[in-house]
DNA sequence: CCAATTTAATTTGCTTTTCGAATTTAAGTT
DNA sequence: AACTTAAATTCGAAAAGCAAATTAAATTGG
């Protein structure tokens, strides 16, 4: 906690505060800061010098008078850096590649081996993913400055350590470790569900928001969590395990080994495990055909369907009560790519989970759903690359 | 945010340290803060001018080499303010008066009437406590830098606004300021499960721990959680509703009105009521006694008791579960004074819990017991009053 | 069109705060 | 008594930030 780096400190902070908010006039930073007008000026033109800002000519804005000595916004320069971002998926990897300021440079996916593989074999695959990234922009991968890798399963982010992944054939990998030598590039890996979060804080409502919980369902049930404008992470680096949090005493059968897991209900193959072993339905085709039939034979009226998908979205709606009872959030979002499960946002099942919280008389908290495309992951694990980049550039910047 | 409170920033920073850590040598806090010990000279000279600080003669110690100027150790002056931590329960108030460095002065019981009471009527209530109590120690009622009063329900404490307690008779009350008008001292108000947090992180396990959970089992089930070494509280000031925590889709009745509480099935009065509606028991005697009535049988073997009893640890392993899942704290602490709730903390419900939690290499969080006198309430409310007076002081420090 | 006005940004000079290095202090050791 | 060790203090210098004054860039009004 020392004191003593007062100028890399204020370095950071402004850097942050500019590119939390956009471009943005000194006055504005000041302002929000508590900075004196006098040292913003000094701070951003060490920025300026460092080239890790630039200003931008202002376009006219009906709110505020026009009169007195324009502002001028400053913005990140977005050439001063090259972030990637990717995450590994069940048999592809999607990597983006952005700049310093958040902007897309250009995307890629490339498919590789299902199930699961050795880490250098992975860590093999992601560098020539990276590698086919960077020169689809005409770069070479070594000019990425910092890369943000998202796995399914348990991480500690923090050391870079993967506990669990199904992509990894082995426990306790430091696959982090591992990646960064296979790459010659920074790599700051992270939990998938978290990279949401991060996406979510960095790109989506974290600019109006600054404590909330993101929860995405895909194949399982993710949950990142934001607290005071950062995201939080457990002692051990594997909180926010929402998914199997349990909410049946002895209840079905997650595929975690344990019984009652939240999963155990509204997961993909949760509905299809269901449907079919209640009977009435067939359901041979792949999960996510079958996740379909069910949904359009539920909205149909079957009553074995319905009855499947009701309760999923019941056990989704106490889930959500429990959470919001234990962290009183200002905000829950609901993320996700694929809205076939938007059964369970159905107005119906937030109602339900208003209900379940504790009564007071102030407003439940607002809760949003919000649909990403598939880079969704990939942005969010270069946002967190992109903080490291950020603090280094800060404190790699010599004084005048 | 703003700069420019610098001293008032490392003045306060090197109090906490003081004061968390006892009696301390400079060159300790000089490593532990990171600020150069040149700078903590300076500034713990100033907090010994303000008497806030004394040094003490350092006892030798073993694990040191006795060369050397020897460490000259600072604590806390005692003398410096009196603090006073209350806590109002159903038919009495518990008080008592600490030093500004936490040491105990006098405790003081008064009677109040049952039943819900008018915001002035408690106050006035709270007010003559305070003053026995202050009588007690030879001092008087505005001797007392600073009082912190807990509540049960659900409360606002950075607004003092009482949205719902059993102890008042309307809703949404801002209690705060009317204790503050009638008692003519600075207050500061929580919920009482915040309190037993703040009790274990100032004077109990927080000396080594900077993020654990609370659990407190009485006549409801309350929480607390400290997270990166302070308290947190949710947006609306009403997290940690763990009592409330659906463990059961439609599951008993809990007295909130809602089903599937995980109060409804732990709580004592839960416990009474199931026992006597499966019948086979009998149980017209105060709830308190009946549970014990209830645990005895259920240890004798009394088929009705044991079910009852052994649901509510499933439940209550169930719930804790949840928490770690969502948490990962390094330690969970199960706080009480009753320990006639002792089958709730016993061994095989913590391996239940443990069962329950997300498998990874590396160890589930620590639980420990811990059991209170019934003091910790009103002990847990003097802590958290004396941060406020710490750092009034702190402010009120005027230079050489 | 130019002076007055308005607002933003910068510069200047000063204050506060902190630190590093040297020094002093208080012990033990030889 | 001289030397060693380690903590605490002193002192001068440097860093960082601020307030006030100044400069800059626009609009408005006469």
């Amino acid at each position: 906690m020392a004191f003593g780096h007062q100028k890399v400190e204020s370095r950071r902070l402004l850097l942050r505060e500019i590119a939390h908010r956009g471009p943005v006039p000194r006055i504005d930073l000041a302002e929000h800061t508590g900075i004196s007008r006098a040292t913003v000026t000094s701070v951003t033109a060490d920025l300026l010098r460092g080239r890790l800002i630039e200003e931008v000519p202002r376009e006219s804005r009906n709110d505020e008078s026009a009169r007195g000595r324009p502002r001028v916004d400053l913005k990140v320069a977005g050439d001063a850096h090259l972030i990637a971002g990717l995450k590994v998926s069940d048999r592809s990897i999607s990597l983006v590649l952005m700049r310093f300021d958040g902007t897309h440079v250009t995307d890629h996916e490339c498919a590789i081996p299902t199930g699961r593989l050795t880490s250098d074999n992975l860590a093999t695959h992601i560098r020539d993913g990276l590698s086919a990234l960077a020169e689809k922009a005409g770069h070479n991968r070594t000019d990425i400055s910092g890369v943000g890798v998202g796995l399914a399963g348990v991480v500690d982010a923090d050391h870079g350590l993967v506990y669990w992944s199904p992509s990894l054939d082995q426990r306790n990998v430091p696959f982090g470790e591992v990646l960064r030598e296979t790459l010659g590039v920074a790599v700051y890996l992270d939990n998938d569900a978290n990279l949401v979060a991060m996406a979510e804080l960095t790109f989506g409502l974290g600019k109006s928001h600054s404590d909330f919980i993101v929860i995405t369902i895909e194949s399982g049930v993710g949950m990142g969590m934001v607290l005071g404008g950062q995201l939080y992470r457990g002692t051990r680096g594997c909180g926010a395990e929402f998914g199997h949090t349990k909410v049946h005493l002895d209840g079905a059968l997650c595929r975690c080994g344990q019984r009652g897991c939240l999963e155990a209900y509204v997961a993909d193959y949760a509905l299809v495990r269901e449907a079919s072993s209640v009977g009435g339905m067939s359901l041979t085709t792949p999960t996510s055909q079958a996740v379909s039939t069910i949904l359009k034979a539920a909205k149909g009226g079957d009553p074995t369907a319905r009855t499947v998908v009701e309760r999923a979205g019941k056990m989704f709606a106490m889930g959500l009560a429990n959470l919001v009872n234990i962290f009183d959030p200002e905000l829950v979002i609901l993320a996700g790519e694929q809205m076939q499960f938007d059964h369970l946002y159905a107005d119906t099942v937030i109602e339900e989970m208003r209900k379940s919280i504790v009564e007071i008389d102030k407003p439940a908290p607002e809760v949003i759903v919000h649909k990403w495309d598939n880079l969704m992951w990939a942005r969010g694990a270069a946002a967190y690359a992109l903080e490291f980049v950020q603090d280094a550039a800060v404190e790699t910047l010599e004084d005048a």
